[in-house]
DNA sequence: ATGGTCGTCCCACGA
């Protein structure tokens, strides 16, 4: 079982790569972020062609996440919990029928967060939001652990979680991504009890997500690791591989991010 | 060398 997550920066945008991608991955589950398209405009027949069902939770201009499923989905939750006032399309939930019984995915795309400071020295309404989500995400994320279930938590974090994530520590000291508000609340969401993949099972420095468009990042590989998956200890139990197809960000009109894919008994 | 690139949608803004 393949289950993987790609901020795709626009789905129409991204088609070609998208379906040529998962003819050839052929993940199983494929968690989407930033589609950047309200719901009646996804290209849902393209994607249902090789096999999938699908889920969307869009918005116009920006944002907006979907599930794919080669499985059926069924319990489907759009928009993270704990504030009626949030407009911005950044979580799905679903439930997925599995072979050996169900499991819970989640499709994440968390707050840039930048610019984190205004011009009189205080934190910004858009690093407040950022923060503030990661608290909602944390309380929702304990609720759902007490299902005692199998449950993928993944999707665009705009976390690099330590200095060896990142192509150059000191060019991004002050970065959203890498303040220690945001590291706090990042180790507040793992010490749930929730299992980072890629720690898990490799660690290594120097593996990256995402390379910006500018300054020939992708050429002078400057990345940072920022796409994640985290498990519940019933999903971390039935790991058994992951990787970062990295040759994707290579391609025709490639994604400023690259498909991570955690591989399950599930 | 203080720019540089995308995507959305048409004007800046977000990343």
């Amino acid at each position: 079982m393949q289950i993987a997550t790609w901020n795709v920066n626009s789905i129409n945008a991204r088609l070609p790569a998208v379906l040529k991608w998962l003819a050839e991955a052929k993940p199983d589950v494929a968690c989407l972020q930033e589609i950047k398209t309200v719901d009646d405009a996804f290209p849902r027949e393209e994607i249902e062609a090789l096999g999938y069902n699908i889920q969307t939770h869009g918005q116009k201009s920006y944002n907006g996440v979907a599930i794919l499923s080669k499985l059926p989905i069924e319990e489907v939750i759009p928009g993270l919990p704990g504030d009626e006032t949030d407009e911005q399309a950044r979580y799905i939930e679903a439930v997925i029928s599995g072979p050996q019984g169900p499991f819970r995915v989640a499709s994440i795309y968390l707050p840039n967060g930048n610019p984190v400071m205004d011009d009189a020295g205080q934190l910004t309404a858009k690093y407040e939001y950022k923060l503030n989500w990661m608290r909602r995400l944390k309380d929702h994320a304990a609720m759902l652990l007490k299902y005692e279930e199998p449950l993928i938590l993944t999707g665009d974090y705009n976390v690099i979680p330590e200095a060896k994530d990142v192509h150059d520590p000191a060019a991004w000291q002050g970065d959203a991504a890498f303040r220690p508000e945001t590291h706090a609340a990042w180790r507040a969401l793992l010490n749930l009890g929730l299992t980072e993949t890629f720690e898990h099972l490799d660690g290594r420095a120097g593996q990256y997500t995402f390379w910006d468009y500018q300054r020939g990042a992708w050429q002078n590989n400057m990345g940072i690791r920022i796409d994640h998956l985290l498990l519940s200890p019933q999903a971390a139990d039935k790991l058994t591989g992951f990787r970062i197809d990295k040759d994707v960000r290579d391609g025709v009109k490639p994604s400023d991010h690259v498909p991570v894919i955690g591989t399950f008994d599930l």
